[in-house]
DNA sequence: GATGAATGAGAATTCATTCAT
DNA sequence: AATGAATGAATTCTCATTCAT
C-alpha cells in the first residue's frame, strides 16, 4: 500500500489508542494483553507495532492526551465572572462529569496511570512534573482570585492547592474505582465545603 | 508428619501474609510473582500453597486483616471528650500516620486492593459491603456528635459520610500513590476545612 | 507503467544485491532482516520482492556473483612467467587482499554462505559443484606447473588441491571471522610453506 | 520435589546441553529455537529455564565445555618422546578425529560459535582471550621443541602459531562445514607440509 | 507438611511475505 | 513497477500452579 497520509496515520493511531484506552481502563495496564487490544481494535498484532513500539508506549500516549485535556479545562477562565464562581462551576463540573461513562473511564485510566507510574522511577518523574504544572495552574488562579477579592486573603495557597487536587481526586476515586455511588448532594456538599474555605466564610 | 497445632499454622500463615503484604504494597498485585513472596518469606512454593490456594487468596486475606484494623480504630470513642475533638484528632492522626513507612505501605496496599477488586464483580460486592460498614460506623459517630451538640444539626449525614471518606482517601492517595508530598499544613488545612463544615462554622 | 529496460532492471537488482551483500557480511543471513536491506538500499519492501522472491534468493544471487569473481582470478595466468611464481603471487595476493575492507567483507560473506548452505541439502549440492570447479581449475594449473617443471613431479595433485584451498581458507577465516590479526609475516610464512611443498624443496 | 543433589542437577544440565549441542551443531545458533531444544531434550520450556537463563547462556556453556576439551588435549605432552613426534601425532589426530560423527559436530559447533561470537563485541573479547590461551599453549610447546632441538631454531614462533592454528582450522572447516571430503592423504600431506616447515627440512 | 523441580499456557515482540493502491 | 501498511505465525521468556519425593 502506498504511504498513508499523515491524517490517515493519525486516524489509525487514534483508533488503536481509543480501543486500548477502553481496555486499559477496564483491566489496568498489567492485565491488559496486546491480544486484548488486537481483538478490540481489529488491527493485527504486527499492525499495532507499526504505530507503537511497545505496550508501554501505547499506555503513555494515552496518558499524554487524556491528562492534557483535563489540564486544558483550566486554561479557559472567563475574565469577567468572579473566580469563586468559576471554581465552583469547575469543581462541580469535574465531579458531575463522572456521570458520563466516558469520563468515568478517563478517571479510571488516570488512577491506573498513577498506580503504574508510581512503580517506575523514570516515568514517575515525568508524571510528577505534569502534576506540578497542574498544581501551579491552580495556584495561579487562586492568586488571581485573591487579588480580585473573590477569594480569602488568608489562604495558604500552596498547601490549599494540594488539598484541592487531592480531595477532588478522592471524590472521583471513590466513585470511579471503589464503585461507591457519588450523589449530586455529595458533590454539592463537597464543593460548598471547599468554597467556604476558599472564600473565607468560616 | 504430625499435624501442626493451629497456633503453628496461624503463625506460619501470618508470616507469609506479612511478607506478601510488603511485596504487594511495593509492586502491586499483577507485578508481584509467587517467587517474590517465596523469596521474601523464605517459605517454599509448595509450602505457600499449603496455606493459600492461590495468589489471589493471599491478597484477599491480607485485605481482610488490614482493612479490618482500620475500621477498629473508630470503635473506640472516648466517652468523655467531645465528638468534634475526637474526629479532629482521628482525621489528623490518619493523615499524619503516613509518615510511618508501615502505614504508608498499608495505604498503598489498600489502593492496590481497590484497584484489583474493582475489576472483579464478585469481589467488588464484598469490598463494597466492607466499605458500607465503615461508612455506617462513621455515620453513627456523626449522629452521636449531632445528638450531643458537638456537630452541626444541619448535616446531611449520609452524603457527608461519603465526602469525608472520599476526601480523606484522596489526601492519602495523592501522597501514597502519586508520590506528591503532603505537608503537615496541608493536613491541618484539610482537617480544619472538614471540621468547619461538620461543626457548622460556615 | 512502462516496462523497465533490461538494463534498468539489472541496475536496480545490482544495487539491491550490493546493499544486501554489505548487510549479510556484517550480520549474517539469519540476523539480517529484510528491513535492514530496505533501509540500506532505499528500495521499498515490495520493490525488493519484485526482483527477488525471497530473502534466500537474494543471498544466493549474491553468492552466485561473488564466488564467480573469485574463480575468475585464476583464469588469467600469464603465459610467460613460471607457474610457481604465479601461485606464490596469487596466494599472497589473496591473503593480503583482506587488508581491503571490501575483500574482508567478501570473505565474511563467503563463510556465511557456506555455513548457510551446509544446512540445506539442495543448496549444498550446488555449492559443492561450484567448489569442484574451483578445485579442478587449481588442479589444472598445478598440472601445468608440473609439466613445465615449475612444480615438483611428486605431487599428489588431487589431495594437494584440497590442502591448498582448505588452508588458504583457514588463513582467511581466522582473520576475517575469528578476528585474529593476520600479519604479513604470517602470510609469508604460510606461502613459503606451501610453495616449498609444491616446489618439492623438502 | 525435594532439592536435587548437585549431581542430579549437573546431570540434568548435561542432558540439556548435550541435546542443545546437537541442535546448534546442525542448525546454528539463530536457526535453533528453544522449541527445538525442548523437543530434542524432552524437557519442558520452563524446565530449561530453570537451568539456563537464556538461549545464549546455553550456547555459551556449551562453548565453555567443548572448547576447553580441545585445549586440554595439548596439556598432556609425553615428556619422553620428541616434540616433533608429538605434534605430528597431535595434528594428525585432530584431523582424523573428524571421522567420528561426534567430533564433526564439535567442529561444526565451534565454527558456528565463532560466527556468532564475531558479531557481538562483548562476547568476542572473551572468545579472543580463549584463542590467545590456545595460541600461547602452542607457542610454549614450539619453544620447548626448539630448545630440545626437535624443531628448527629459525622459526618465527608467534606467526607460525597463527599459521598452524589457522590452517588446521581450515582443514577442518572445509570438511566439516563445506562438506568437502578430506581424505587421509590430504591430512597426511598437510601434516607433512607443516612438519617440514617446523622441523626446518626445507 | 514441606520442598522445589517441572509444567505449559500465555505474554510481548519480530519479521518474511503479501497485496491494495 | 513501486510502495509500504498489514498480516500472523513463530520466537523468547515468564509464572501460577502442581506433584513426586
Amino acid at each position: 500500500m502506498p504511504k498513508l497520509t499523515d491524517e490517515a496515520i493519525n486516524s489509525r493511531k487514534s483508533h488503536i489508542i481509543e480501543c486500548a484506552f477502553q481496555v486499559f481502563s477496564e483491566k489496568g495496564f498489567s492485565d491488559t494483553s496486546m491480544d486484548d487490544i488486537v481483538i478490540k481494535s481489529g488491527v493485527s498484532k504486527g499492525g499495532i507495532y507499526n504505530y507503537f513500539k511497545s505496550k508501554e508506549e501505547i499506555f503513555l500516549e494515552i496518558a499524554e492526551s487524556r491528562l492534557e485535556s483535563r489540564r486544558s479545562l483550566m486554561d479557559s477562565i472567563p475574565v469577567n465572572s468572579g473566580i469563586h464562581i468559576f471554581l465552583r462551576n469547575y469543581f462541580t463540573a469535574v465531579l458531575l462529569s463522572l456521570k458520563d461513562e466516558r469520563n468515568l473511564m478517563t478517571a479510571r485510566f488516570s488512577f491506573e496511570f498513577w498506580a503504574t507510574v508510581s512503580r517506575n522511577a523514570e516515568l514517575n518523574e515525568k508524571a510528577q512534573s505534569r502534576y506540578s504544572k497542574f498544581h501551579s495552574d491552580l495556584i495561579r488562579i487562586l492568586k488571581l482570585g485573591v487579588k480580585r477579592g473573590d477569594l480569602s486573603s488568608q489562604l495558604d495557597l500552596d498547601n490549599m492547592g494540594y488539598v484541592i487536587l487531592a480531595t477532588l481526586d478522592g471524590m472521583m476515586h471513590t466513585h470511579a474505582i471503589m464503585g461507591v455511588e457519588m450523589t449530586d448532594e455529595s458533590a454539592r456538599h463537597y464543593v460548598d465545603m471547599l468554597m467556604s474555605k476558599l472564600e473565607g466564610r468560616n
